[in-house]
DNA sequence: TTAGTATTCCTTTTT
DNA sequence: GGAATACTAA
């Protein structure tokens, strides 16, 4: 073997910080001997500090930076391991492969589509384009226009979706939750192939084939199974408990394959993904699959007070499935976590913000706080009044930046120059004309996807002629739009092109179209902005689909003044792994949160409970719990009497502060032991 | 065939 | 209370 002598002072550094930064068990697993290594670290307990320094660990005892594999869950998470690894080992992050499964599928497919009957320059559809794609797949099949009680084309895309990630077929899933359509299996089987089909004719991935592809790769190449098995010699996989079985075998093969080192660090009771096919199984059973694996626990927590994580401890105790374990805080003694019923949504709204504000007076910066709720739509009342009081918060839920209208039609654009065949962006553009609707835009897909070279046809007088009269001035304008982009030099120049697009026709497209169309300008020109620093058309694109944030977060340029950042409003998914110091999680009612549809299903009940304590494990000083004592349904519905969740009565009254509001009008709250 | 209007559906969570 | 869908007029 070859031996990498350090610099001295890096390399004294290093085992500085481990004596410093590391307690023994996280040494433990931080420099765990090569093998297959679980590491079950509870929240808080120092999960990526571990993980990070495995790799820095790793890098100094001479393994080469691109032969570590370094995959998580979700775009947030990656880039919080970036980051923190990037102050660690310094510049040398570049060269890790790090990134979500579907960022590193996509960077491996790139570089060997062909035999897998991609290009290179295959285009990403996001779940938008994958609809409309399919949903021309079911008329294809003939399932559009037939007996209405046939699944529309996003819950098939689910489906089909699920299906893949879980491993089951097709044919089963819709037998087992739309059973009335049973007769129809066949046809939407048909429908599914055609979508393939019309997927590989458009040179276009959705984000399963990230996975399935790169998986073709491995089983049905051996070549390309070696390859890989030789090059990743390290392979370490956060969030184990998230993974679904597709992506457990993707790394345990290229594991096996290669020099069988993998270490995967996660915590069953934070698995919160199965409705996207995370497979439990994958984290409990990961010492049966590996025979040999070690295994380390981490549970010590040095994120929340005694008090927080008392009542964590005894909130998940009620889930029977899972490691066994018990949280030790190691911080000094705190509040205990506070339950507030208030009278309504409305009243719940005010007394968060007024909490917050007392808060931000008591000295805790805005970004210090968070609220974390269920589903999206709870923050919508609380959004309302946290801007009539003028408090500046960020929403990370909702919305990805590129998922609104105009950032997609830019984007379609900046496809067809990428991947000329690529339907879904085609039909978007044409859509976008006046006097265009979806049979002339489907007449003219026809014509140019029938010839070589689609974006040379779109000039012919052929094309021209199936355009109807109205339409042609428009329709003109469009291709001499085009003619721009691509003479702009997008391949390598995308800000260019972004450029090309806002000096051509569809600024006033957006005038016409869509509200607020100054904003949304702006926002194209913020794309530009991000566009710059991109030296490849292809990465940019691929980029935001995988890696791209949600609306409103660091995408849009926000004001960087206030010098206390702003509040927090995220869903538990989106907060998972992050910390703050005082949490506030609204709506706690029975058929809310837990939610009635998860009760129905096997096992849902312990999934939404471990989604509470993701939530409640992110409170660091101060936890409050708030309910509305009625809600209305819709808009004017009935008013009805609601109960607290039974994940807050089913835990010990004795591990958490009751508070009652004392006046409607005059809100202030009183309680025992505070003030 | 398109564009505008009425109506119905459904409301997790993410790549 | 909001968007996708179905219906109707031009």
């Amino acid at each position: 073997m070859r031996k990498i002598t350090l610099h001295k002072s890096s390399n004294d550094r290093l085992r500085d910080a481990f004596e410093r930064e590391l307690n023994a068990p996280q040494r433990a697993a931080a420099t765990a001997p090569d093998g297959f290594n679980l590491i079950l670290a509870g929240p808080g307990s120092g999960k990526t500090r571990v993980i990070t320094y495995r790799v820095a660990y790793l890098i100094a005892k001479g393994v080469p930076p691109e032969s570590i594999l370094l995959v998580t869950f979700t775009r947030r998470a990656a880039r919080e391991m970036v980051g923190r690894l990037e102050s660690i080992i310094g510049p040398r992050v570049a060269k890790v492969w790090a990134g979500t499964f579907h960022h590193i599928g996509n960077r491996l497919l790139r570089r060997c589509a062909e035999p897998l009957g991609f290009g290179p320059n295959f285009t990403i559809l996001d779940g938008e384009d994958q609809n409309d794609l399919l949903r021309l797949a079911m008329d294809d099949a003939g399932l559009i226009g037939t007996g209405s009680l046939l699944p529309k084309a996003d819950v098939l895309g689910h489906l089909i979706s699920f299906a893949f990630n879980v491993r089951r077929p097709l044919a089963e899933l819709v037998a087992e939750r739309h059973p009335s359509v049973t007769e129809w299996i066949p046809k939407i089987e048909d429908a599914a192939r055609y979508y393939a089909e019309r997927k590989r004719a458009a040179n276009c991935m959705d984000y399963d084939d990230l996975l399935g592809q790169w998986g073709r790769l491995i089983t049905e190449f051996p070549d390309q199974r070696a390859r890989l098995g030789r090059q990743f010699t390290h392979i370490l996989v956060d969030e184990m408990q998230d993974t679904n079985l597709v992506q457990v075998e993707l790394v345990e093969s290229i594991a096996r394959a290669g020099t069988g080192n993998l270490t995967a660090v996660g915590d069953d009771a934070q698995s919160i993904y199965k409705f996207r096919g995370a497979n439990y199984d994958n984290i409990l059973k990961f010492p049966e699959r590996n025979p040999g694996a070690k295994l380390f626990r981490l549970e010590i927590n040095y994120r929340s007070t005694p008090e927080i994580v008392a009542f964590t401890n005894a909130s998940i105790v009620h889930n029977s499935s899972g490691f066994p374990k018990t949280l030790v805080s190691a911080r000094p003694a705190g509040l205990r976590p506070v339950v507030i019923p208030t009278a309504d949504a409305y009243e719940e709204a005010e007394l968060l913000c007024q909490l917050i504000l007392d808060g931000h007076e008591q000295g805790i910066g805005l970004s210090r706080m968070a609220v974390l709720y269920r589903n999206h739509h709870d923050s919508i009342l609380l959004q309302a009044e946290l801007v009539s009081r003028g408090i500046r918060y960020t929403v990370r839920s909702g919305l990805r930046f590129f998922e609104q209208a105009h950032i997609k039609d830019v984007l379609a654009f900046l496809r067809v120059i990428v991947n000329p065949r690529d339907e879904a962006a085609w039909r978007r553009l044409l859509l976008l004309l006046p006097g265009i609707g979806p049979a002339k835009a489907g007449a003219i897909w026809a014509r140019l996807s029938a010839t070589a070279d689609p974006l040379a046809t779109l000039a012919t007088t052929e094309v021209m002629s199936l355009v109807p009269a109205k339409g042609k001035g428009y329709f003109a304008g469009f291709v001499s739009d085009i003619r721009k982009i691509q003479a702009a030099r997008p391949e390598t120049e995308p800000a260019a092109a972004i450029a090309a697009i806002l000096q051509g026709g569809y600024p006033a497209t957006i005038r016409t179209r869509y509200e607020r169309p100054e904003n949304r300008v702006a926002d194209i020109e913020q794309l530009g902005v991000l566009a710059a620093r991109y030296d490849s058309l292809e990465r940019l694109i691929a980029d935001l689909l995988l890696a791209g944030d949600v609306y409103g977060v660091d995408t849009l340029g926000s004001d960087e003044d206030g010098g206390d950042g702003t509040l927090v409003l995220s869903t538990i998914h989106q907060a998972k792994g992050l910390e703050w110091s005082r949490v506030f999680v609204p709506r706690l009612i029975e058929d809310g949160f837990p939610s009635a549809r998860a009760l129905g299903e096997p096992g849902g009940l312990e999934e939404e409970r471990r989604v509470f304590y993701v939530a409640v494990t992110r409170a660091m000083d101060e936890l409050t719990l708030t309910y509305p004592l009625t809600v209305s349904r819709g808009g004017r519905g009935p008013t009805l009497v609601t109960s607290p969740s039974r994940f807050l009565t089913e835990v010990d009254a004795s591990l958490y502060e009751r508070a009652t509001i004392e006046t409607e009008s005059d809100l202030s709250w009183s309680s025992g032991s505070r003030t």
